[in-house]
DNA sequence: ATCTTTGCAAACTTTTTGCACCAAT
DNA sequence: ATTGGTGCAAAAAGTTTGCAAAGAT
């Protein structure tokens, strides 16, 4: 279930000296129990189905601070706003610039660049971090 | 000197039904002189030295508009503006996380993803649009 | 004369910040 | 009791839009 890894990050949490609020219970929740790709708005309005009173700022603010404690990520699948997800599930990802659909990729694919631009510009790539764009089957 | 390409890049504009007004003229040529990578208010501030008239917003629009045309093209070198540059300059770029340094990156380095990935997922990367983060050798 | 482009002001979207209060340890 | 986190309101940063006037063809 959820349990096993919402403990283990709460135990993360709490490890990094974070304090245990409201907040950022309803966040990580809410993160675990849904795998889409999810904005801070859409956090926050998920959040504030069960906790009206906890603020936009609040949301933007956790996800600072649990992106710093190498809790979650976010990623930027093209214009618009960043999404966010829990860093034990790392990824990447290809967006079509005309539908807009998403693939998601294994790390695996990204090797052999890595590798090279390592070699020949001594470049540590950290490409999850942005979406590659382009143009998926159904629209080239 | 920057006159061919001027002219050809003039030419172009007229040949694709576009109006050659004083401020595409100047955006035109911010843009050869300089092989920098220009945001669109450092564009903005750049042509308002000649042209205290030209207005933010006509900028954003020219540049729009010059896109469309294929004149113009944009990158997200991370967080932060768009930066732009004239289409018949590809390239693509690396960015240091730490440091913010740019590294311009020859077509060629992708042509083993682009192939993979058009094999595998059927998606065609268009992967100029967004640099790929990581860290400099300095910074890593 | 026509149809695009521009200037301006104002809105919009996403994210950040200052500050006083509250709550977790 | 301390320190870190939260709510709120307000601003920042980057970009887009509506409209009437000006300019290019």
């Amino acid at each position: 279930m959820h349990v096993d890894r919402t403990d283990a990050i709460l135990e993360q949490l709490r490890q990094a000296g974070g304090r245990l609020t409201t907040a950022r219970r309803a966040m990580i929740a809410t993160l675990v129990s849904s795998d889409a790709h999810l904005t801070a708005e859409d956090l926050a309005a998920a959040v504030q189905g069960t906790h009206p009173d906890i603020h936009r700022s609040t949301v933007y603010r956790c996800l600072e601070a649990l992106e710093q404690l190498g809790i979650v990520d976010h990623t930027h699948l093209g214009h618009g706003p960043a999404v966010y997800h829990l860093a034990d599930d790392q990824h990447h990802h290809l967006v079509c610039e005309a539908c807009g659909a998403v693939v998601e990729l294994d790390d695996a694919i990204f090797e052999d660049l890595r590798a090279r631009l390592q070699v020949e510009h001594r470049f540590t790539i950290r490409p999850h971090h942005f979406a590659v764009p382009g143009r998926c089957a159904a629209c080239s």
